[in-house]
DNA sequence: TTGACGTACAACCATTCGGTTGTAGGATGA
DNA sequence: TCATCCTACAACCGAATGGTTGTACGTCAA
């Protein structure tokens, strides 16, 4: 149980790590944490086709990290509350973790003292 | 000036959530966070080629994440100190943004009421 | 000196990625 | 109704990724 829940951490991790491995991705991820934006109205701010755009919104909805609301004929991009927040904590987790190590230098050195 | 500064941000940004984006290299982090260890050791705890063990921690060095230092015939990986730590601010400059953005809805809310 | 160990790196392979163009379908306004 | 706007998606392409095996080089111990 908790192995496949673990495998599905993981999954959900990779995509989100790899959705924001894109300046394009991480710019419209900054931009609709502002303000939902039509996928149209993202693609006329990039130099690249319509479709180009559209696929990286499709990748961040995958990661979770931006979710569509039908709006009329457009698509409403939003950030995500919690995926966010979400990303921040596992970092916090590495750091935590990091920070263990940089006690047992302390503790070495104040032994050395 | 700002524009070439811009895009190296963007560059090393890339190269660290790339390097994240895999769980193997996320693993590998969490390990050298807690202690040095030699590429052959780390290479032992999982199921692939040594060779592709060491693609992971050249990715992790690439990205600033971890650093190599040679000690006899092994060469130790650690975490870096300051590199998590500004993944993490990144995500936090996000995060500070997405708030912006719920003041903003709280603001409108008030209004309403 | 000679093995054995730890590492580096090249070459190769299948898959994924970031981009393109083209086609098609649902919603809107005249 | 009909032209237009916005979106969706398939097919394709070159480059990068994540893995493999094989070869070569420095370092240590016997």
């Amino acid at each position: 149980m908790t192995v496949s829940a673990d495998a599905l951490i993981d999954d959900r991790t990779d995509a989100v790590f790899q959705a924001l491995a894109d300046r394009t991705r991480r710019d419209i991820v900054r931009r609709v944490a502002v303000e939902g934006l039509s996928v149209s109205e993202l693609a006329s701010s990039y130099d690249m086709s319509f479709a180009a755009v559209q696929k990286h919104v499709a990748v961040l909805e995958r990661a979770g990290l931006v979710t569509k609301e039908r709006v009329g004929r457009s698509q409403v991009t939003r950030a995500d509350v919690g995926a966010i927040r979400t990303v921040r904590d596992l970092l916090g987790e590495l750091e935590v973790q990091w920070r263990g190590r940089v006690e047992r230098i302390d503790a070495l050195l104040a032994e050395d003292a």
